[in-house]
DNA sequence: AGAACTTGCAACATTGCTGTTGCATCTTGT
DNA sequence: ACAAGATGCAACAGCAATGTTGCAAGTTCT
């Protein structure tokens, strides 16, 4: 029953994730119908929309934490460690791309974790610009900046065959070098 | 009378820019009191919701292929062509950033002048990679791809006293050459 | 001043979504 | 087989947004 009763929650979190990425203003019967259930199943699962909604951003939120805390290392070299995380990131980001996007929520649980998630992201940024990988005269919160839009667009992607590491060397490799001549 | 019509409807147009861009499900009632006007005013002038989102979407599209041709040129250096054009199209991102990622609209006129200003930004790029701007080697759907959401990210900046000329040499920079050690 | 036009305001009907409940049905565990 | 729980379905109330209309008041042009 138990293990019934979440498989359900997750079915429903995914057709959310699915259904609102391309509607952000699809209704529960939208939510429902793409979830196989019915609209009061839903409701019984989640007392409103709103709860819906933050349940589906925290359980993303969770995951995207889990990707980038499980392979951040400072013993690995900065651009193994960049590519590492940029791959695993991606493979959360492509499935919860519309919820990743979710930075608030009535939850502050989900604003202090993706805070959480900029600082070792910025720390990582840091390191490799003292190890020399980055320009030292990088601004850092731009290159965050670029870095999260990167993601953004390579999960996005109405991409060929590319699977997360091949996304994630590319990424890396315009992060560093953009597209000039060198 | 005419052009008091006509200032009503831009006043409008700005409103609801300014309103949906940080919360696309605002009611018209809140755009209304952002223009400064009654609710029915604004039913007068638009007919329905969507068609006062349509005519943001055409207004912001036709600025946006405007400051691309006006800036576009095939006689300079690529160079001074893809900051010109980045500069420009950044003053028009900056006031309809919201309006402008529409891509989709009722109007078909939208969606071929977004492929047009798409094949011009395109043919710049492919120039840029003649002439040896770019590697050979580049991915121009990829650079295409990359140059949108930096467009993107450098528009919505939470950035210090940047002006639009600053804004684009920093952009045009980090597309050129990332931000690795060269 | 008078005509033409626009606006604000209040009121109203309509619609679609949300959230709730009762009940029959089906599944699962024991 | 029996009990407990989950689901689908239909129905309902409530609500907020949309879109419409009539009218009085204000503005602009002549």
């Amino acid at each position: 029953m138990r293990s019934d009763t979440e498989r359900t929650v997750g079915t429903i979190l995914q057709a959310a994730e699915r259904v609102l990425s391309r509607n952000p203003a699809a209704s529960m019967e939208q939510i429902a119908e793409a979830a196989g259930v019915a609209r009061t199943t839903v409701h019984r699962r989640f007392a409103s929309r709103d709860t819906l909604v933050d349940a589906m951003t925290a359980w993303a939120t969770r995951r995207f934490a889990e990707a980038v805390e499980s392979s951040y290392t400072t013993t690995a070299p900065p651009l193994v460690t960049l590519h590492q995380v940029t791959a695993n990131v991606l493979r959360i980001k492509i499935d919860w791309g519309y919820a990743m996007n979710r930075t608030t929520s009535a939850d502050p649980e989900v604003a202090r974790v993706h805070a959480e998630v900029r600082d070792r992201c910025d720390e990582m940024f840091r390191r490799a610009r003292d190890s020399g990988l980055l320009r030292a005269s990088a601004d850092l919160t731009w290159v965050r900046r670029v870095y999260y839009a990167l993601i953004h667009e390579a999960a996005t992607a109405p991409d060929e065959g590319l699977d997360a590491d091949a996304l994630a060397t590319r990424l890396v490799d315009t992060l560093l070098h953009g597209f000039g001549e060198r």
